[in-house]
This record gives C-alpha cells, structure tokens and sequence, in this order.
DNA sequence: TATTATATGTTATAATATAACACTTTACTA
DNA sequence: TAGTAAAGTGTTATATTATAACATATAATA
C-alpha cells in the first residue's frame, strides 16, 4: 500500500546498520501489502511462497524487528500486524477496527489528548506509548 | 479488592434472571481479589482450589459472561483480565500500565476525548467500543 | 411434568508465541 | 587480513492463549 516505505526501510537499514535480510524484507512487503492487518501466521503463509519453508521464529523475529522501529504495529485486540501510515515517529496509536467487515484505518494524534494527559498527571503516572483501538462501524458499513 | 462488585453481581444476575452458577461467581471473586490483572490460565489454576479440575472452556465461559456485561475488563496487550472499578455502565475503558511493576491502574472516561470524536467523524466512523492501554512507569516506580 | 433454554463438563485441538541452541554473515580490530 | 565479536538466521521443540464440538445437567415456564 504505501510505496514509500521500502524506501524507508532501506534507508533507515543503510543509516543505522542494521541488516535488511531476506526474512526481514519479504515480511515487511507482505505487511505492507495488505490492506488488512495480517497476523503472524498469515504472514508466514505468505513468506513461505518467497523464502523456503519458513518457520514461526522467522516471522516473529522480522515482526520485533519493525515493531520495534515503527514501521509496523500491533493491533492488539486482533492479534494482528498493519504497516504504520505515518512519516514521524509517534509513540501513540489510534485504530478504528470496523466490526463488519474487519478494516482498519489508522490515525493519529502526536500527544495524549488532554484529558487523557490529565488522568496521567494525577495518578503520576509517566505515559511512554499509548494504544486506543476504537471497534464501530465504518463508512461503507453504516 | 472491589467489596462491592460480589453484591452487585448477585443482584443483576438476579435482576437479569442469570444464573450465579459456582464457575461464574468464583472466577469472579479470582479476579476481584487480584490486584493485578490475571491470565485465564491463572483463573485456572486458582480456581483448581474452589472446584474439581477445572478446564480452560470452564474459565473462558465465565470469563466471557463477566466481560459482556462489564463486570471485568480485558487488557489486550497483557492478555489478562481485571476487575472493572467503575460503578456505572462504560463503554470506553483506560488502562495505566507500568512497564516496570506490572501494576495496571484503570481510569475512566464516559466520552472519546474531542480531538478523537473528531477523527472518527472525518473518517464517518461510528465509535461502538475503545479501549486504551498506555504503558509507562508508575508513581512507584519513578 | 414435559419442554425449552441456559449453563456446565469434557475431550480434543486450534491459534498465537517463544526458548534454546547450532550455524552463518557482517563488522570491527589488532 | 586473520581473528574475534556482534548481529542475524535456521531449526526443533514447546509454551501460552483460546475455542469447537458434543454430551450432560439445571432451572424456568407452559
């Protein structure tokens, strides 16, 4: 889907020295490819038509790999891995999941929004990422 | 934990003609007596002291009776559950999750703060549920 | 009391994820 | 430039989380 983030990846590999192997590539281009997010398993499934007779580790350790340095993220209440749409670094995630027909779109919002931030300060609580999954009904679906 | 929340299950199971059955009213108590989110396979083995060898479908029925009428919460990212403090009907919960001592401190608000209302309005997106889970380090552990 | 709906007991298995260790590749350094 | 360390992969096995399917039990109600 977004073209521009193989580019990325192999820039960011290139600047930081990191490996952008075989399992590391293919498994990001599969993500990336998806319009819905993908889980580790179908991943593999897919890898398994690039590479030969990939296992489980393969997957996860690519998946760490990019969770680790946004360019993908974890849907958690789907157990499921989206390319990231953004072009900054943000330590926060929106997603509205549409319970109809399972697409998720992706927002964001650089900081916690204020009364969030509120509830943090007075717990003193000191927030390094956040996560908000909003399950609904999406456009086409109403 | 929440002195309460027994009571208050005992009546809307009988309000609601539910039944209070041994599975459902101590894996309730499992989890309110926790002051940590717990894995069902704690649920589990805890509940191996209050009922005959009890098995996983046992404890994710229970589990998934308490989730759909908003007596417990589940935290996505942990796959674990805990008790709901709050004394009304919600349908947005936040999590505080300290990264350091795993305590998770659950906050409320009754509406999706403005700034994400008005994502899902540009997106068309009609909010049902959401969930926020914000990992960081707690008062403790600063 | 017969019927139905609700709930549980049990076996088996699906789906998601990681530990552990041997091996390979790349980068660094002496 | 050979030796060594660091980073990454391949592979086997297994841990963790969750559900399907079907038989049985309990409670409500007609």
């Amino acid at each position: 889907m977004n073209i521009k983030l193989e580019k990325k990846a192999i820039k960011f590999c290139e600047d930081n020295k990191h490996r952008l192997s075989m399992p590391r590539l293919e498994v990001l281009r599969i993500i990336n490819a998806s319009k819905k997010p993908v889980t580790a398993y179908e991943v593999l499934a897919k890898l398994g038509k690039k590479i030969n007779n990939p296992k489980p580790p393969t997957v996860y350790r690519a998946i760490d790999f990019w969770l680790k340095y946004n360019f993908i993220h974890r849907i958690e209440s789907l157990n499921a891995y989206s390319a990231c749409n953004a072009n900054h670094l943000h330590s926060g995630s929106q997603f509205m999941i549409c319970d109809d027909c399972g697409k998720v779109i992706e927002s964001h919002l650089c900081d916690l929004p204020d009364p969030l931030e509120q509830t943090t300060k007075e717990a003193s609580f000191i927030p390094r990422k956040w996560n908000l999954e909003i399950n609904g009904v999406c456009k086409n679906c109403n």
